[in-house]
DNA sequence: CTCCAGGATAACC
DNA sequence: GGTTATCATGGA
């Protein structure tokens, strides 16, 4: 087994902005966008001897994700500012979320990779450590496919964010500073799958919260697939494929709008017909270009757009500035009978560059 | 009964 | 370019 580097050791040379030329990761890693001169090695030590640091997007060399592999499962190791409890208590809020669920401080969800869905639980028996052990026979086969899961967890709970510049910044600010102070350690917590998040931002429009999520279970338990596991079963979002070749008269019965239908399945068919996808929103330069590329779609406005890539592409300037529950927030750390105005907003927000996204994740907490 | 929910669109002026 | 009715439903 391989021994995990602490979180310390890695820390300063990715968060200092210092340029690192020689990077490394291992032969077996699937990212497809390694930076410029990586080179593969097959174990850490040998990279290391040689002066290479490890890929900052790779999912098995990341210094704060390192992770350790024992068969059945694997340990990431997390962030100082990371609290396994208050992730936990985000993560239990809303009793009817169907596509995870948690008991007993531990967290169960199904993780679709390509053909293979292991089953996993999430727990956290030490700080600054992160179990997931793969549940009945669903362990993945290849060293690969473990690593996506890792990854995939790391990118669920952002891992990969240093949150002290954030708190810093919250220090000298009147909203954030009581913010931080209640829940330290919380992070952006994500869905990675672009086109659940697209479909969660255009069903939460204009409704409460426990309507949409009633919604979209409805949407999960009729379109979506499930696997037994344990006893227990597990919903999967459903493709745009699944949903891309339904009708309106196939979505009347979850009882959303018209138009709610209309735009998930356009979304799903322009997915089907790559015309958006995760890596082109990604890497089309810049947080305000891929702005534009969601509000040209149907359905997706300014709110939606920054909802999606807040919680999905996890852009740290996206900013939902129109959002209700945001104003509200706002107005309960205020004490104002009145929801600040979009002018006053942008005067709290005006020192939040490049955190706007998790500004506004940490002040929705105030909600519940 | 009315109003508001983690909005977006089309049809107006 | 700014404003407004409309959409489905549930909870306060």
């Amino acid at each position: 087994m391989e021994k995990t580097t602490s979180y310390p050791k890695w820390d300063a040379p990715y968060f200092t902005g210092k340029k690192i030329e020689k990077i490394y990761c291992f032969p077996w890693c699937m990212e497809k966008f390694h930076p410029e001169n990586t080179i593969r090695f097959q174990s850490r030590a040998n990279a290391e001897q040689a002066g290479y640091r490890p890929c900052k997007k790779c999912c098995s060399t990341l210094p704060i994700g390192a992770w350790t592999d024992k068969q059945s499962e694997l340990t990431l190791v997390v962030p100082k500012e990371f609290s396994f409890n208050e992730n936990m208590k985000y993560l239990s809020k809303e009793p009817n979320e169907c596509l995870f669920y948690c008991k007993n401080q531990r967290i169960y969800r199904a993780i679709p990779i390509k053909e293979e869905t292991p089953v996993v639980e999430i727990r956290s028996d030490q700080d600054n450590m992160l179990h997931i052990r793969f549940l009945g026979t669903t362990m993945p086969s290849c060293k690969w496919m473990r690593a996506e899961v890792a990854r995939y967890v790391r990118d669920w709970f952002d891992l990969d964010t240093d949150l002290l510049p954030f708190y810093d910044l919250a220090k000298s600010d009147a909203l954030l500073q009581r913010a931080v102070t209640h829940f330290t350690g919380l992070r952006n917590i994500g869905i990675p799958d672009l086109f659940e998040a697209i479909c969660w931002g255009i069903i939460g429009q204009q409704i409460n919260l426990p309507f949409a999520y009633t919604l979209k279970r409805r949407l999960v338990e009729a379109f979506g697939r499930s696997i037994e596991c344990d006893g227990e079963t597990y919903w999967i979002f459903p493709s745009p494929h699944d949903i891309a070749a339904l009708t309106m008269e196939d979505l009347k019965g979850l009882q959303m709008t018209g138009k709610k239908c209309e735009y998930l399945i356009g979304v799903a068919q322009l997915m089907v017909e790559g015309k958006i996808t995760k890596e082109q929103l990604a890497n089309c330069g810049d947080y305000k270009k891929a702005e534009n590329m969601l509000v040209k779609i149907r359905g997706i406005g300014p709110w939606t757009a920054n909802y999606v890539l807040m919680r999905c592409l996890r852009m740290p300037s996206a900013f939902p500035i129109d959002d209700v529950g945001l104003h509200n927030a706002i107005k309960y750390l205020q004490g104002t009978p009145q929801k600040p105005t979009k002018a006053e907003i942008l005067k709290l927000s005006a020192t939040w560059t490049n955190w706007e996204a998790y500004a506004t994740f940490y002040l929705w907490r105030f909600l519940y």
